[in-house]
DNA sequence: TCGGGTCGAGAACAGTGTTCACGAAAGCGC
DNA sequence: GCGCTTTCGTGAACACTGTTCTCGACCCGA
């Protein structure tokens, strides 16, 4: 951690690059992150940047492992927010999908970024690894909040289990620090995709020009999604 | 239609060109479809392909326009030999979806060519829009099934509308041949998200190892979905 | 003060997408 | 059949790109 002269230098340049990459970035698009661009961006020959970083796609996936880390970050923040007013795990939940959306929409690129961006040397990293499980923790911890609140329609998710299924689930959430069952984890993975889906439908504009960007047919599927958690039911109607 | 032997030529080896660059894209990689190494596996001079194609852009554009065909044939094929057993629409509905899941993982390049490529010069032609209409008809048009089969809780997903969705929803129903309610519309979206989030998923593989590629995670979301749609609870009646 | 490690610059190489002028071939009207 | 026009393919060229290498200039600890 001390640091030396040369090291503090070193670590302030190569930010100084992360950022001009990331000026580029927005500036030409998300295909050319253009190496010689950010070199001229920062007044520098293009071979210098090879000092602080092996190729342009390592550049690329550093850029990739700070997207994921703010969205993690925003993400455990709004959860932090929304836990302190002791609401109910269901409205927690609503919040941080909200603010899911919120981010994806304002960093449009970013998102897509993180989850559309195939990087050629396929990163397998822990660090990817470790950005990754900022967010899905928020998601996993708001499930075990609705578990211990009884909030979640277990039966109806087990239904769904084949042994194997479910075998396998159990054998991922034994890994975890605060271990749920595995139904609940099932409902986890199946909100999460919910959730993803649905931004992505919006992201991708595959939708009518009445309907896009708009949030209340967000709230309206994760509601809705919310209500499949609890196993809810609209009483039908004296119609 | 009738062919000038000029113009049969001509789309022959616009044909040619066509499957060329698809070889190339799978050997290659997704971002780097290299318009000088298709010409190669041709054997023609570079410039020869600007005499079919405006850009290297059009020439991907084109692709994934096919790619993006081939995948709503195959959804209609599949809505078509599901119907004929004259099947209840639910089961329809897990029969397409895993058609399409079936799909999306024996063609990933072509599923992240459609649905995570930004193409530089933002395709919203009536060819693409056209090719997305293939696939998301079939979607809708089993959700019309349902509503006309009654197997779709409408009460619990209007809960959901605020009066200005509703309208917008409407607004886009009263364009479809077969119009439906707002609510049903509204449920064909979350089901459309939780599907596409689903295969996303796996897709980008964010799952750990014992559930990457797992085919019966993927049916018990969908199942779950369709509870949701259904407004079943807990134990659901079995076949 | 003196070396070894680090930094940045510049030239060079192999690619890339794209343009352009030029011949060769094909089709069409007469 | 002959000419003219349109189409097709070529090869050279331009402006880029990522990346490598060599070569001085500098900082820093000994």
């Amino acid at each position: 951690m001390a640091a030396t002269r040369r090291e503090r230098l070193r670590t302030e340049t190569t930010a100084e690059i992360k950022e001009a990459a990331w000026a580029e970035l927005q500036a030409a698009g998300l295909q050319d992150l253009s190496l010689r661009g950010v070199a001229r961006r920062l007044g520098m020959a293009p071979s210098a940047l090879y000092r602080y970083f092996d190729s342009r796609d390592a550049l690329l996936t550093e850029i990739i492992i700070e997207a994921y880390q703010a969205l993690g970050l925003e993400l455990q923040a709004s959860y932090r927010r929304a836990t302190a007013t002791a609401a109910p795990a269901r409205q927690v939940f609503l919040t941080v999908a909200r603010a899911y959306r919120d981010w994806a929409m304002s960093h449009r690129l970013e998102y897509k970024l993180i989850f559309a961006t195939t990087i050629p040397g396929y990163v397998g990293t822990d660090e990817t690894k470790l950005a990754a499980s900022l967010s899905t923790d928020v998601l996993l911890q708001i499930m075990a909040d609705l578990v211990r609140e009884d909030g979640l329609d277990l039966a109806a998710w087990r239904a769904n289990l084949t042994p194997d299924l479910s075998q396998r689930l159990q054998q991922w959430a034994d890994m975890m620090i605060d271990p749920m069952p595995a139904a609940a984890l099932l409902a986890a993975l199946a909100c999460y995709a919910s959730l993803h889906g649905a931004i992505n439908i919006q992201m991708y504009s595959h939708l009518p020009p009445m309907l896009a960007d708009n949030e209340d047919l967000f709230v309206a599927t994760i509601n809705r999604s919310l209500d499949s958690l609890q196993g809810y039911r609209a009483q039908r109607p004296t119609a």
